[in-house]
RNA sequence: GCACCCAUAGUAAAACGGAUAUUACGUCGGUUUCCGGAACCGAAAGUCCAGGUUCGAUUCCUGGUGGGUGUACCA
């Protein structure tokens, strides 16, 4: 598959570039860049090198990019280059390069012009990560859909990717549930929703040792039993976690969402001690009030943020755990790179952990991807505890039933098994893009009607272009085939076109600075330039080699709305 | 106290130094002899404040203001 248009565009630039008089007086290592045009009446693509250029060289920009232009060969690329405004060379792809990357493009199915990655590396995807014996609330969706978007991107790319749920299953919640499960629990209602039961009785226990410290400190004694291997505490803590995966997964299936592992805190247990001890030999951690703790005294904003791994008492942490973590993820699972997909109020424990890697001496590139965080009404962020979060569950179950009204009301002739498949689909769809639509940083307050937007720029509206690319095949009566010269004769067709070749530079942007909603807000757009196509463009109606053009920029519009909404983890649907 | 994140039309968001700040909801007004109107076309309305760097700043820097979060034995 040929390089795409921004790729070609950038290596002629910088041919022209190296032809003109001053190109012995380039900085070093100077590279011009090539970016898509933010308005297309300025061309397709433009370049600001001239400007940057001008002052080194104390030259005109104009005059610059006059004299690059000049020395560029645009071949049957593009038109010769524009300048426009302070000094921007703009460009414009000729007919002949759109109709040829239509056609190479409907001959890459799987990849639809996006190269893999030259060096795959192997990546641990941490996301979701959810308590046991708690349900999954409104919160946990931004680690979750975001995660899973990152993960699909990087596999696309073509890296190895191992998603890991790690989930907590061993924090201090169950010295109250171990307390709770044997003194106040409902057994008919664990039988019947397990889920809810366990979180009524921590809610219940959490509310009871709030003024009751005696109850607090045998909390406490249940939860070091348990530590200790303590039998009868280790059984209920093993029913605890398997009722609560099959509660989690039920939501993963919902969600489309997969592991490849679930190695929860517990699993690192045993080497807990073992970090500590070794830390303590290396001289990275110390002794410091009865704690065994790491400095960081080589870092002015943590000069005073030491981080503990070891409590006075003996008790390891979080810390301690996600050291492990690390540890078996570059030892056993081989990861170049592990991606945190946590919440930024967790930025300081993970530049911590990530320094005292650096200390240790480990290589693996560390990323902490963090996200912004979800609002209750009064401006503060959801906690489980206080026992007024939304679920999940609901969010997604709401969701799917205002999907349905509106199936109802447009298509009520669908079957009954129909109308509920894409009410699913259309449902989650839209919870999910409202998600990855929005930069991850931004914190929102929680709103129904937001989150579960079908009208605008939401989930429906793509699946709505894509409905119509098969809209066309279904009244044709048979599937895209190939063949025929494929001419173009409308701006609405290379608008179009220029915008499906755009796919293979956006996808890998988006891996950039992790950022789903690149990919979002490109696929918004060819909806938008599909639907302007289709009011412009008739196809069943033409004939001959229009006809045959129309119907492949159809099909190749189908392919990319389906595979982009893919890699957010969205499902597409042929009827709506 | 210190640190981190955020601040964009009535509301919710986008723009990882570029040209006239882009969308959606809502408001107002149009489009259907035509392949799915969950569509298309048009109008009004905006960058927290004060400096700085730059040919160019919503974006970078400094200082404010407002909100969120974190900060030695929870995760």
């Amino acid at each position: 598959m040929a390089k795409t248009f921004a790729d070609q565009l950038a290596s002629r630039l910088n041919d022209a570039l190296s032809k003109t008089d001053f190109a012995g007086e380039l900085p070093e290592g100077f590279n011009a860049q090539i970016d898509q045009a933010q308005n297309r009446q300025f061309g397709d693509y433009q370049s600001n090198a001239a400007m940057i250029l001008a002052k080194q060289l104390r030259k005109n920009p104009r005059e610059v990019a006059a004299a690059i232009i000049e020395q560029f060969d645009g071949g049957t690329l593009s038109e010769k280059p524009e300048i426009a405004g302070p000094g921007f060379i703009n460009f414009r792809i000729t007919q002949e390069s759109l109709e040829s990357v239509l056609q190479s493009l409907l001959n890459d199915p799987d990849q639809l012009g996006l190269e893999k990655a030259a060096e795959p590396k192997t990546i641990v995807a941490d996301f979701s990560a959810p308590n046991v014996a708690k349900p999954m609330h409104v919160g946990h969706i931004r680690s979750t859909i975001i995660g899973d978007c990152l993960t699909r991107v990087a596999k696309f790319a073509g890296h190895t990717v191992i998603s890991d749920n790690h989930i907590g299953d061993w924090g201090t919640q169950f010295g109250m549930i171990l307390w709770g499960w044997k003194n106040l629990l409902d057994e008919t209602a664990l039988e019947t929703d397990p889920i809810p039961e366990l979180l009524r009785i921590y809610r219940d226990v959490n509310a009871k040792t709030k003024d009751d410290e005696a109850l607090k400190e045998v909390c406490k004694a249940e939860l070091v039993k348990l530590q200790g291997g303590d039998e009868e505490n280790l059984k209920i803590w093993e029913r605890c976690i398997e009722l609560s995966k099959i509660g989690l997964q039920k939501i993963y299936d919902r969600l489309d969402v997969k592991f490849d592992y679930w190695l929860g805190e517990s699993f690192y247990n045993d080497q807990l001690a073992p970090i500590v001890d070794e830390l303590l030999a290396a001289g990275i951690a110390e002794e410091s009030d009865g704690a065994i703790c790491v400095f960081f005294p080589e870092v002015e904003k943590l000069a005073d943020k030491p981080t503990i791994i070891r409590k006075s008492d003996g008790g390891f942490l979080y810390a301690t755990t996600d050291l492990a973590t690390i540890d078996y993820r570059i030892n056993e699972l081989k990861a170049d790179a592990i991606w945190y997909v946590v919440g930024a109020p967790q930025q300081l424990h993970f530049d911590q952990i990530f320094l005292v890697s650096e200390k240790r001496g480990q290589k693996a590139e560390l990323e902490f991807i963090p996200f912004g965080s979800i609002l209750g009404k009064d401006r503060k962020m959801l906690r489980t505890r206080s026992g007024d979060t939304v679920q999940l569950a609901d969010v997604l179950d709401e969701a799917v039933v205002r999907a349905r009204v509106i199936i109802d009301e447009k298509n009520p002739d669908l079957p009954e098994e129909e109308k509920a498949e894409i009410a699913e689909i259309i449902g989650i769809g839209s919870v999910k893009y409202a998600e990855l639509s929005q930069y991850r940083m931004t914190d929102y307050i929680f709103d129904w009607d937001t989150m579960l937007a079908l009208k605008g720029n939401t989930a429906p509206y793509l699946l709505n272009a894509y409905v119509r690319t098969r809209a066309i095949f279904r009244k044709l009566g048979k599937d895209f085939e190939p063949g025929g010269n494929l001419t173009l004769t409308a701006d609405a067709e290379k608008d179009l076109i220029l915008k499906l070749a755009q796919f293979a530079e956006v996808v890998p942007s988006v891996l950039n600075d992790f950022r789903p909603n690149t990919l979002a807000a490109y696929l918004y757009e060819v909806a938008t330039t599909y639907h302007k196509f289709w009011e412009a463009c008739p196809v069943l109606k033409e004939e001959g080699d229009i006809r045959q053009t129309r119907l492949a920029i159809c099909e190749l519009t189908g392919q990319v709305l389906r595979c982009g909404l893919g890699l957010l983890g969205i499902r597409t649907t042929e009827k709506m």
